[in-house]
DNA sequence: GCCGTTTTCGGCCCGACTGTTTTCAGTCG
């Protein structure tokens, strides 16, 4: 997985420095670049060990990406970036990423005002140099220099983390649905489709009146700025510099709508030739009969899949990875739904120094939710300020086996979440550990150590006979914290072989592990358990995210443990202990 | 640059909004 990492970066470099020297993004070798990019990435054989042939038998990938991936595979590097990184240097690809900055406005102004860098740029605008040019204006200037105090308040290229965007955006959603005259409000765009990062939040509402919608909408007190505003489409800038974008549709057109604005792009790209291919066209507004103009579907999103032949693809796999491919073969996971969940296996109570809800509470709660097993798992003596001594914890186990009399409905299993340390080691000692019930073991420190000194600690961690689960796997929190640097698949073989889960960790902030891990753990066959590592009740429902999140993965809910009826749970979990050794 | 159940050449996804335009280019998603 490594060398793809590369390949795909390099690719990415490529494609944004073709876009300048084109001097366009629509230019066809870009438009190529692109597709084999996307092609590349749906791979998920290793790309350093495929020939030339090989390469060049992936949909998109012709002689000329073929070879520019075995380039990249051989050295690292590609010999027609680096002369592209000589005539466009870094502060130029910076320049060309301030919003409302396209390849033809950075040749002119590069050109006639020599300008290469967002400084230059905002040197020029302070001295009304923009606007000598043709086709640039007083206005221009005004609208760039606001974007670039933008810009330099958030950093370029700004992407909010999933869970800043999600409440932001359920927020705004609630606010609209409010208004008489909206019908129906839909979040769409990469937030609908689960990216860690978003660009911008994208709206979609049903509305007779969209005039009225677009007015209370940049009224909403949230909206810092407005960028665009017209009668079918307004952006705004709201507080913490995100870009919401809102669209008015009509009720008859909002599957056509939905799948439009939420992409992916390259899904809706693969969608459009399809359409093609078949003598249609698709947009925005329906899936429409290119010779006699007749609308073919366009009311529902299923509609609209159907029509092309497919079945129904859940937002979160519209990546263009080759899901458009497995949906006409009838080889779409059987994906989990929040209802398929049985229990949660990773959840703290205030016996842990950071839980919020009591020990009571957290049980009752998971009995009211229909959990038929659930595992408190508070934090070990290694995390001092937070963790359990073994005194704590056996106490806390005594209330705990007082709280299963009382809610015989749920099976009640005592854990805890172990601290994975510098070299792999665990907390408590192995006879202690030996008398829990479920144990989950993650890394909480020492998130900067090498590639191999943090897969070392993580294979430490899988060859424990008594740890069940690894939990967080990266350790990563979206938009703060890179998660550690992993070779991943030696840990999914490792995983494979122990029979020890992988957690898929529901927490917004969270998602961990990454949805490309998941896919290759799927494949490969490892277990896994959907956890929401909950410090509240409330955070129960983190759930919801879960299942979006092994949506994004592509998992197969028969991989998933904490979708099985208790007894094949705990039958499941004894057998795993009795092969590792335990006795 | 890629590709072929019309094609090895001639196409390549589609539309909204803005600004500076007398009819459209640039940018964005």
């Amino acid at each position: 997985m490594g060398h793809n990492t590369t390949v795909l970066a390099v690719f990415r470099e490529l494609i944004e420095l073709t876009t300048l020297s084109e001097g366009s993004p629509q230019s066809f070798r870009v438009r190529a670049y692109e597709r084999a990019a996307a092609a590349l990435a749906a791979e998920t054989r290793d790309l350093s060990t495929l020939s030339l042939a090989q390469l060049k038998k992936i949909a998109g990938v012709g002689a000329s990406a073929a070879a520019k991936v075995r380039e990249v595979v051989e050295t690292g590097e590609l010999n027609s970036v680096a002369a592209l990184r000589e005539r466009f240097p870094p502060d130029v690809v910076a320049l060309s990423r301030v919003p409302g900055v396209g390849p033809k406005t950075v040749a002119r102004l590069r050109d006639e005002l020599d300008v290469h860098s967002i400084d230059d740029l905002e040197a020029a605008i302070a001295a009304n140099r923009l606007r000598d040019l043709p086709g640039l204006g007083a206005k221009t200037e005004e609208k760039l220099s606001r974007t670039l105090a933008r810009v330099r308040r958030a950093g370029t290229m700004y992407r909010a983390p999933i869970a800043r965007a999600l409440p932001l955006a359920e927020g705004l959603a609630a606010a609209l649905r409010a208004l008489p005259e909206v019908q129906r409000v839909e979040i769409c765009g990469s937030l609908r489709r689960y990216r860690e990062t978003i660009g911008d939040v994208d709206l979609l509402v049903v509305s007779e009146e969209p005039l009225r919608v677009m007015a209370a909408f940049v009224a909403l007190p949230e909206v810092q700025d407005v960028v665009v505003m017209g009668p079918s489409k307004t952006s705004v800038v709201v507080r913490g510099d995100l870009q919401v974008d809102l669209r008015v549709v009509e009720a008859h057109q909002l599957g056509a709508a939905m799948m439009y604005f939420t992409g992916s792009k390259e899904h809706n790209i693969l969608l459009r030739q399809r359409a093609l291919a078949r003598g249609w066209s698709l947009n925005e507004y329906g899936l429409t009969d290119t010779a006699t103009g007749e609308l073919v579907a366009c009311a529902t999103e299923e509609e609209v899949y159907g029509a092309l032949q497919l079945p129904f693809i859940p937002a979160p796999m519209r990546q263009g990875a080759g899901e458009l491919d497995a949906a006409e073969a009838g080889e779409l996971p059987d994906l989990v739904a929040v209802d398929d969940l049985k229990g949660d296996l990773h959840v703290h109570s205030t016996w842990s120094g950071d839980g919020r809800s009591p020990l009571a509470d957290v049980v009752a709660a998971a009995e009211a939710r229909g959990y038929r097993y659930f595992s408190l798992t508070e934090h070990a003596e290694d995390l001092v300020m937070n963790g359990l001594d073994r005194e704590q914890l056996l106490r806390q186990r005594e209330e705990l086996m007082a709280l299963q009399e009382q809610h015989p409905g749920v099976h009640l299993l005592w854990g805890v979440e172990l601290n994975i340390g510098r070299d792999g080691g665990l907390d408590y000692d192995p006879a202690f550990r030996a008398q829990l019930d479920w144990v989950v073991a993650a890394v909480h420190s020492h998130f900067d150590l090498t590639q191999a000194a943090q897969t070392r600690r993580i294979l430490a961690a899988i060859a424990d006979p008594h740890v069940d689960a690894i939990g967080h796997l990266s350790g990563r929190m979206i938009g703060k914290r890179p998660g550690m640097d992993l070779d991943i698949e030696e840990i999914l073989q490792a995983l494979v072989h122990s029979g020890t889960a992988l957690e898929l960790n529901a927490a917004l902030p969270r998602l961990d592990a990454a949805s490309e891990v998941l896919r290759r753990a799927g494949e490969l066959g490892v277990t896994m358990v959907m956890s929401t590592d909950s410090h509240h009740v409330r955070q129960f429902d983190r759930m919801r995210h879960g299942v979006q999140w092994a949506t994004r993965g592509w998992v197969d809910k028969r991989h998933v443990a904490n979708t099985w009826p208790k007894e094949r749970f705990l039958g499941w979990l004894r057998d795993r202990r009795a092969s590792a050794g335990v006795a």
